[in-house]
DNA sequence: TTGACATAGTGTAAAAACTACACTATCCTA
DNA sequence: TAGGATAGTGTAGTTTTTACACTATGTCAA
């Protein structure tokens, strides 16, 4: 009883429960690359280690609420496009005992992060995909599978929108799309494409940059929200 | 302390913590339809009314393990193709308090169920989707979540093949698909598409029933394996 | 001011995929 | 052995996808 006391174990069950958490995959186009945001873990276990942000979530709280909130606790990122992806049950995933994480991903425009390290975590940063550090838990299982999802999405959603700021050229549309697949796509074809989906809208704008003619900007037509293609 | 120990609450944490349930939609084609299979709950909440069989995940068991052991134990049925469909965490989705719900979907032929009303169960009985009665706690959202994914699966996948039983025709395959999509399909272009996925083979048998020509027996190269077509 | 440069923006023809469609084959039964 | 019932098969038209190259329009520097 002392040590029940001792460390405030007062939720006490008939049965015994594992810990639920949650951890978020955020993906963003950065630098021509398609990247990804991992914390550095400040505490046992795997301190010191690159891994999801994430954590445990509150016994009264929504798990895609709980993701959010400690995606900005962890990284002060907040207003992405989050999507529920797998929950990983391993009962020794996590060497603290039973802990069952429910993983989504996320994505983000480069333009809307402002970052910052926070209480729970000693550093904060961007990582390409294809090259990772080592990461902890089970993590790179769950980043290979939202990145499988992602890939998937690309091809019958209009899920890669959510990487563009609110106005974008049809240029910078396809170098997104061209960066997620990994192979180049054709200019005339790629517009007929997205502009037959009829989700984008021009603007009365154009981008002006560097020496050369400057491109139409377009807008989506209802941000936030993503579209089945097919 | 009286408390404790009369109901024997001898687990203890330091944070409150949700119980772990899953919860499985068990889909089969029968009597030409699709069907699902559902429990009625013998106890409260909602003792008397059908729902999903599931139950809560032992401390040490695998997600999966614990669908497929929850779906044995209430009706008997083993032997099925599952897959993780979503995760439900709403706060107040269980009257009991927090419960975290791992949905899983599975799919068998229906030659192969042997069902029984097992412990923890009143009754275990089949319902075409379309006629279902009115189901516990957010069962029919994640009914409805499991066939929009059956349905789409449908499309680029051969996990309609999973409701075959080892040895089928051509046309009973067609079949399987039509009530799935509750459409009609051409056969010319159903036995072509099939047969282009180049995953059946065929036996050396045929099956004779009814006064016509018999039809020849397909079998999977590789059951049990839900292939990608797209 | 003007010419070189760099990216924006545009259409068409060939190939491939998909759709619609109807008759012959083979076995069973009476 | 003839009628009934489902099995099994090919082709032409349509739509979708792919491949491909030049003109337009701005900036910048000479």
């Amino acid at each position: 009883m002392y040590k029940l006391h001792y460390l405030n174990m007062s939720y006490c069950y008939d049965h015994p429960r594992p810990a639920v958490a949650t951890d978020i995959v955020l993906f963003s186009i950065r630098e021509g690359r398609l990247m990804l945001l991992l914390v550095k873990r400040a505490h046992e276990p795997f301190a010191g280690a690159w891994a999801l942000p994430g954590g445990f979530a509150g016994i009264d709280e929504n798990l895609e609420t709980s993701a959010l909130r400690e995606l900005e606790e962890e990284t002060g990122v907040t207003g992405v496009y989050l999507e529920q992806l797998h929950t990983s049950g391993e009962p020794d995933r996590d060497p603290r005992g039973r802990v069952i994480s429910v993983a989504y991903y996320a994505l983000t425009p480069s333009d809307r992060l402002y970052i910052h390290a926070a209480s729970d975590a000693k550093a904060v940063a961007w990582f390409a995909l294809e090259d990772l550090p080592p990461v902890a838990f089970d993590h790179e299982k769950i980043v290979n599978m939202a990145h499988r999802r992602l890939v998937a999405k690309l091809d019958y959603s209009t899920i890669a929108f959510q990487f563009m700021p609110e106005m974008f050229t049809l240029s910078e549309l396809q170098a997104v799309y061209q960066i997620i697949l990994g192979e180049e796509l054709d200019k005339r074809n790629f517009r007929k494409g997205v502009l037959a989906m009829s989700c984008l809208e021009r603007t009365s704008e154009r981008r002006r940059n560097g020496n050369h003619r400057p491109a139409q900007l377009y807008r989506l037509k209802s941000p936030g929200r993503v579209e089945f293609t097919k």
